[in-house]
DNA sequence: CTGAAAGCGCTTACAG
DNA sequence: CTGAAAGCGCTTACAG
């Protein structure tokens, strides 16, 4: 069931059964024919490793995902990977999936890359954001970043606009008249983290009023969320958020949270001490509408940004095909913009 | 930096540089430190498609699953995933990971083998206990499952023991005094629901009283836990619940869900309706230990029947290993059982 | 202990 | 429109 056998059951050239099998255009439209007819019949399955080391090209994209801080986002990590593997299944493209240890990222790129086994990188987001991989971006290798890349690395790349979604978010909450902001993020040495940051910033900036309370940055899991709120509200007193006692030491009355986990968690802390939302904290969260994790996941249904990390893995995918086709050029980059969407866990603080 | 680079330089032959570099055993000591010192030089990284197609070894493993009903498992599947890639880590193999729309489970499998690109394939749970891909078993390739194959195919395979899970479970229900229980399962196609199913059944007809007065099955979602059981309440009146009436009509007074996910959903349907946990209903899960998805997540915390699917991926890709190194038989299979691990949600009946 | 040569299953100039 | 031949970068009998 080789190219050989189709030759020798024909009576042709393996250069005549190849060409006609790949759809070259200078073969008779009869003998493409009967060599059809004899791969179907023969059920002819071209060896893809013997097709790779001839031409170079893999047929296959990598995509790299650090192990241990992801673990906890594996939903987030997951529909991401779902929108990549539709749009390469498309492509007849195969998918190598690795993660690896936190830090090392750069070897994992390079063995991948040195393999040959990959024509294309796909780097989940932080790894780009990290000064021991941005010399991946002199690989002169074809690669694509899920988030925006740091250092003034010039890699294609595709993120969600966080710093506007955020201060969106924050613009909601000053509006109907928060004054004391919590925010609830991720790992600030990560871009995704540090522009949500500068983004809830410039809303207080711009309000001329306002302040942010409490600024926790890590891992976007639900015990942190919980562990974050418990701490605060056991050190300054339960009592002072309903009570709205002000001051600097008073506690939020809303809380930006970065993903919907940490959301939940901060929900559990507040529940746990005899609190409401949005009755005593408002809360909105970021949503990267992930099917196991929706927004109504919380009680009440939580006001979210909201972005598809879904559609952005496909997008990651064109993009990455498109690169290695050489159409789109190193710095190619697109923003796009998170929707603030409103339900249930905002209140309008009387004044 | 091929193998001819590295001969050239030393005026070896690029058999003896192989061989240094593959660590047999009849190349002469001190070869063997200059052809493993001028590859550290020259910074050598074999290839990887060649060597493939001159062993036939693809030093790699497929992964395949079902794209939408997946989708809402995505948690599970991720961390499914994590177990399966660290081991594969550890022995230097790269994972092909294929998600295919659910009933082409046969043609991904079937194409990932033909291209040669991987020696072995892992199964996700339901692949197997599909008629459709039942064959697979037969095609004479490495093949693990994780999962109980129904139809007597004989694949290598890990499973837990969901039957006897779910019959200690609702032991455990029965023995606190519920009576009526409802069960919310995943895909009774699948063997592990069906599993599930008839170890409740099995402990009820152990106890010799109790009944299953709600049984629905499908996708184990958020969504359909809550839609479930607020069918089942709206129809039958909430008031039902918590005054206890009795008779046939009457709601559940304990729930066992086959995932957190659903138990959630289902703890939110009767929140919606003034119903608490455990006083109102009782409920019991299945808890695949997932980072995302803490039984915690649950007010108050869930109590599980528990068993790690990271692990199970861990020790998935440990089996196929051994099938492809033909120390394992056709038929090895592993139950796993799975704890019961009391926490909150579990109220004792009085009588 | 080392090397020349064939081969893995394709693709692709090159020649006709 | 078709074919003979070289080559992709390794591995591995086989011979010495």
């Amino acid at each position: 069931m080789g190219l050989k056998e189709i030759a020798g059951e024909l009576g042709l050239s393996l250069t005549t059964v190849s060409r006609a099998l790949n759809g070259y255009p200078e073969v008779g439209i009869e003998t493409r024919r009967r060599v059809l007819s004899a791969a179907e019949r023969l059920n002819y399955r071209p060896n893809a490793v013997a097709r790779r080391l001839a031409t170079g090209r893999a047929n296959a994209v990598g995509v790299v995902s650090p192990l241990s801080r992801r673990t906890l986002e594996s939903p987030i990590v997951m529909d991401f990977l779902t929108g990549v593997s539709e749009k390469l299944a498309e492509d007849g493209l195969n998918l190598v999936f690795t993660q690896v240890q936190e830090g090392h990222e750069r070897e994992g790129c390079e063995s991948l890359i040195a393999s040959g086994t990959v024509d294309g990188l796909i780097l989940f987001s932080p790894l780009l954001e990290d000064e021991r991989t941005a010399s991946l971006a002199e690989l002169d290798f074809p690669i694509v970043a899920h988030g925006r890349p740091l250092h003034g690395i010039s890699v294609p790349s595709l993120s969600i606009d966080n710093y506007e979604a955020f201060r969106q978010a924050a613009g909601h909450l000053l509006a109907r008249g928060h004054r004391r902001i919590g925010l609830l993020n991720g790992d600030e040495r990560q871009s995704y983290a540090m522009d949500r940051l500068e983004g809830v910033k410039a809303a207080l900036a711009d309000a001329g009023e306002g302040e942010l309370v409490l600024a926790a940055a890590g891992e976007m899991s639900f015990e942190r969320g919980r562990d974050a709120v418990a701490q605060m509200l056991d050190r300054q007193g339960v009592g002072a958020v309903s009570k709205e006692v002000s001051g600097a030491e008073a506690p939020p009355t809303a809380l930006l949270c970065s993903s919907i986990l940490l959301a939940l968690g901060a929900g559990r802390a507040l529940r746990e001490r005899g609190l409401e939302i949005p009755r005593d904290v408002s809360i909105i969260a970021h949503d990267d509408q992930v099917a196991a994790l929706p927004p109504i996941l919380a009680w009440p249904a939580l006001t979210t940004t909201t972005s598809s990390i879904r559609a952005a893995g496909r997008r990651v995918a064109e993009l990455l095909d498109a690169r290695i086709r050489g159409e789109i050029a190193a710095d190619h980059s697109e923003v796009w913009k998170a929707d603030l969407v409103e339900r249930e866990s905002v209140r309008v603080l009387g004044r």
